[in-house]
DNA sequence: TCCTCTTTTGAAATCGATTTCAAAATTTTG
DNA sequence: CAAAATTTTGAAATCGATTTCAAAAGAGGA
């Protein structure tokens, strides 16, 4: 075993040098190959750990076509619905060994154009997506990149390709609904995220239901598009409470459902006994919020689990049909909607 | 310019290839070099297009040695506290071309040991670092990497190669619990993380000042060490009501505090007249909490932001001395600590 | 036209690992 | 003890980019 030289860069090269052995040994010991006779391989290992070596992922990633990382790309982890989305699937990630890239797109499309770009030139060898931007020409990008997305139903022919996993969106709005209407509230408004995406129109659609099969009528008035980062989610509340004279809200997700209750606030609605409110998300400061909100509790962190261990069967070579695996949502009734009928 | 060959990998050497120049060339067109002549770089550039090509940023990382990556290791995302230092990171980097690569260690000290020698062996860039884990051989692992810590301060010798953010902690507590003096409490109970963390010992020594700046003496009984994960908060609390008979309790941060109301509410406290709260960390949610929190506001976004233009600026080479910055934070004060004096 | 000077180009080395293929060393067998 | 079988080793190619250095091409002047 030859001394330390100072300068040099410690590399594989290095490492063999001093172990007077070839790179081609050095490798076989780090991958724990069995060719290697034991005498060498402590020796080997010896001088690996006197320089600290560590071997560079980069270069294995380049040679063996393959970097362990996948790409998040997510609205915004502030959202606190994507918060424990991320982490189921950082967990899922870490136990086997891969890496995550974290991207915030704030829903800009040009911005996710530039993340899922940046992603493909990284090498991940997987993405997680939940999309904003479904343009013709997300397939160019995209090509033939190992996908989950969740959250939000890719559009047309791209759903077909990749696989999706989905939350009982429909369903969980019209048991919303449903229990406002149960509870007697007469004027239902719905505050929604933007129509643009498959979330937005099937909580739509799940609100429509449930109006018509109590026979009441939907009208257009009492419905609010706009997108799920609450941008003007507050000028719309004043107008149903004020112009419309609703006394129940939907809110479609956790971040309207802040501008509910600010909106709420300054009118100093009473609630339940003016105002019903129920709303999709359910984090866990639902539970302490005054009053506690009524709330459609969707799977987070099993939502970002399932996309990771699906993503995974994929890189590991799954070349079956695309998958869409849709998780239940429950309904979490609390004194937000607690009006005696 | 030749036709494509079906199965061929799309790489510099294609692109060569088809434009008919050498590698040389095309990478010059890659990185806008203006040795190019404008007819052959159009050559170049049509080729480019035409085969969907992007370069491998692998590839060039390993030649240049810079990933454009930086490792971000905290203990939760799902704490809420890091999920706003996260965004504040991610938006810088993502500003300047940076990914970011999110691990969490659950204040696991093997789990970060493993996270802190994978970013390494992936050659990221730099590190930013909320650490759980300081133990001696610390630097050993980490070597001559560029670091900025942040919410919690390294120890001894580290804490003196690297850039640290940092928020006013002793100071914020003893705003709190000055706070709950001059309110009327007398027996306040503090539940704090751990105190292997600065942030743990700051934060109890301002709850201790605020108590002998007024006169009052630091019992030993009230004071409540665990971990920020608030694994026993609730059994604390419970034995500070109802053994200790505490009139106001101090919760050092987002979880705990949540672990204090729930325990708050199993008793029928009413708040604040039976009992002040005050907590540190400020998260959205506490505005429509019952009743709203007073609170002890961190910059949480400006904590990330700031830590990755440090780092960003170490990485562009500055290797002035190591810098501390300690980031302001402010008492909100609302209805939980409202009692009429 | 020839020579100089500038512009434009490319061959080959390099980054740090893995992998193929053949050769050297060792052990087993007849 | 020599031959065969087996174990152990290493030289060189490879992944896909960048960079150095020298040479080719083109422009301008005498």
């Amino acid at each position: 075993m030859k001394s330390i030289s100072k300068e040099e860069n410690v590399n594989i090269a290095l490492v063999a040098k001093m172990a007077q052995v070839s790179q081609t040994t050095v490798s076989r010991v780090l991958n724990n190959s069995p060719l290697v006779k034991k005498e060498t391989e402590t020796r080997v290992r010896e001088v690996i750990n006197e320089l600290g070596y560590a071997p560079s992922e980069l270069a294995r990633s380049l040679r063996i076509n393959e970097t362990k990382t996948v790409g998040v790309i997510i609205s915004n982890i502030m959202g606190s619905f994507y918060t424990a989305v991320v982490r189921g699937i950082e967990d899922v990630a870490s136990k086997r060994n891969y890496s995550i890239i974290l991207c915030n797109t704030d829903d800009d499309p040009e911005k996710e154009r530039r993340y899922l770009k940046e992603l493909i030139s990284r090498k991940v060898d997987g993405l997680i997506v939940s999309s904003a931007y479904m343009g013709a020409d997300y397939y160019n990008i995209v090509g033939d990149q190992k996908i989950v997305f969740f959250d939000r139903r890719p559009n047309g022919d791209i759903q077909r390709k990749y696989d999706i996993v989905l939350v009982q969106n429909r369903e969980g709005s019209r048991q919303a609904v449903t229990h406002l209407i149960e509870k007697g509230y007469k004027r239902i408004g719905i505050i929604n995220g933007s129509v643009d995406s498959t979330t937005g129109r099937e909580r739509l659609r799940g609100y429509e239901i449930a109006l018509e099969e109590n026979g009441m009528t939907v009208e257009p008035e009492l419905i609010k598009t706009g997108d799920f980062l609450a941008s003007n989610t507050y000028e719309d509340v004043m107008d149903l409470l004020v112009n419309q004279h609703c006394d129940a809200l939907f809110a479609t997700n956790d971040l309207i459902l802040w501008g509910v209750l600010k909106a709420a606030r300054a009118l100093n609605k009473r609630i339940p006994e003016e105002l019903g409110i129920v709303a999709f998300d359910d984090m866990e400061w639902r539970q302490f919020s005054n009053p506690r909100i009524t709330s459609v509790k969707q799977p987070t962190y099993e939502i970002g689990a399932t996309a990771m261990n699906l993503l995974l069967e994929r890189i590991a070579g799954d070349m079956g049909d695309s998958r869409e695996l849709i998780l239940p949502v429950g309904l979490e009734i609390r004194e937000s909607t607690l009006k005696g009928v």
